[in-house]
DNA sequence: AACCAATGGTTTGAATAATGAACCAAATGA
DNA sequence: TCATTTGGTTCATTATTCAAACCATTGGTT
């Protein structure tokens, strides 16, 4: 691992639940040297990538990344497009829908949108992070990616969030592979009890899985026609989205996809 | 420079003029080794903080600069603090009103308003960075940060970006004591012929300068008593910004700032 | 077609920077 | 008072980075 990977480690751990992290703290949970990290956070605070808070000498992100996230925005308004898509999607399934993205082996929220149509639905505030293994968003990025990324995910561990989680590896298998053939995952109270989710993967221009677009429901709202209509909506969702970002379909999921609409 | 600060520096090679910059021409304008250039860009882009474009191969920002945008934002919502405070800024001089920061050895524009109440106004959409030397927002940081800074950005090259920018360090010397004297400095057309603009310096929770902000005027427009009235609202909007950043004013400038006011 | 220049990417021993264990001073709390 | 934890520093060892070359491919020119 490089220093650069390092140092781009560190500001990984830095979220909206631990937005400020002391040297000490930084160093147990990284499992780096002290002064390793110590040198690595100078390095970071000089380009404005992290600062120190005021009242305790403890880090946080600096200036620096909102600056380059304009650019970013600038360069490529994923969000923008992502979000009107998003709205569409929701308001065409009466469900919360989002979009999550690869973030290293991690998929991280990217972007979400509710729909006016229900009182109850499922929220999407605290969540930072979501399991590739327990996500219909996870299984549907590792049912498109390299069969690396799979192997490594399911040799890790892999929790039990709730009893309904599927965290035996050969079932796992076969859930990626019924993805790959339908074209979208699912998941059923994998991560909360009473939600259920489905999700297609997306795609970047070299054609690699980036991430995925997916709606999830209260279960008990879940039927088979709703169902048709949350995959149809998402493949068209996802076509939409993955065009506006240069982005290219793999030819089996072409095939998959206009069945499904 | 350690090897993570090259890194960092690369990432500031893009902007909004040149979002996309291929290998040669990166490892041209950094003036570093081609491997290197490679090395970090291959580290940067496994931690999504930049991609390779679809059409050709050239890079740029990749995502993860966004999750750390919202990190930050969510942490110190600096920007929506900033803007709410130049739009009354803006309201109340009517003219237009920015914050630059510090980044690095440049300062970064990072927010701006427009006022309504004239339909000419200096528009600040197509700047990125200001130069120290020439605006009033850089001779405000110099005149309030290390005699380290002023030194090092005095003795680099002082272009004439117009015909009245100030160019003789002694002169600029002279100009940034009064700035430290009076709180404030000043800027005519310095950076554009027919601008005129005012400037305080912000600091962050260590009592560092950090930015400034700034109202910007045609010059035809600017009169003594129009000046007196920027100059109060600037330090009361420096006073609320700083605070509302966690920041401490230094006590020398406390005092001029209490007279202006 | 032959050529040229430029591109992205890769290799090499020699030079340089990163590393990690131990250490320090200051703050905190028992 | 003493023990613990904090942010920060030091220095010999070690791994990484450097610079200059070299490939393979592309696009344009003659």
């Amino acid at each position: 691992m490089g220093t650069v990977s390092k140092a781009l480690t560190l500001l990984d751990y830095f979220s909206r639940q631990q937005p400020e992290i002391g040297l000490s703290e930084l160093t147990r949970t990284s499992g780096m040297n002290k002064a390793t990290v110590y040198r690595l956070l100078c390095e970071l605070q000089a380009g404005g990538f992290v600062e120190q808070a005021g009242s305790d000498r403890a880090y946080r992100l600096g200036p620096a990344v909102l600056r380059l996230a304009n650019v970013r925005e600038a360069t490529v308004p994923m969000r923008d497009v992502a979000e009107a898509a998003l709205r569409r999607l929701s308001d065409a399934t009466g469900e919360t829908a989002h979009i999550s993205l690869m973030q290293g082996d991690r998929m991280a929220i990217f972007a979400f949108a509710y729909s006016a149509a229900h009182g109850i639905a499922v929220r999407m505030e605290d969540v930072e992070f979501l399991p590739l293994h327990a996500s219909s968003t996870g299984l549907a990025v590792l049912a498109f990616s390299s069969a690396n990324l799979a192997a490594t995910a399911l040799s890790g561990p892999l929790p039990a969030i709730t009893p309904h989680t599927v965290t035996d590896p050969e079932r796992l298998r076969t859930l990626i592979a019924a993805a790959r053939a339908k074209g979208h995952a699912e998941s059923l109270g994998g991560i909360e009890e009473d939600v259920h989710s489905l999700a297609v993967p997306l795609f970047d221009a070299r054609g690699t899985c980036v991430g995925a677009a997916a709606v999830a429901t209260p279960a008990a709202r879940m039927t088979r026609a709703l169902q048709d209509r949350i995959v149809t909506a998402l493949h068209q969702a996802a076509q939409e989205i993955v065009a506006h970002w240069g982005g290219a379909m793999p030819d089996e999921l072409r095939k998959a996809r206009t069945d499904a609409i």
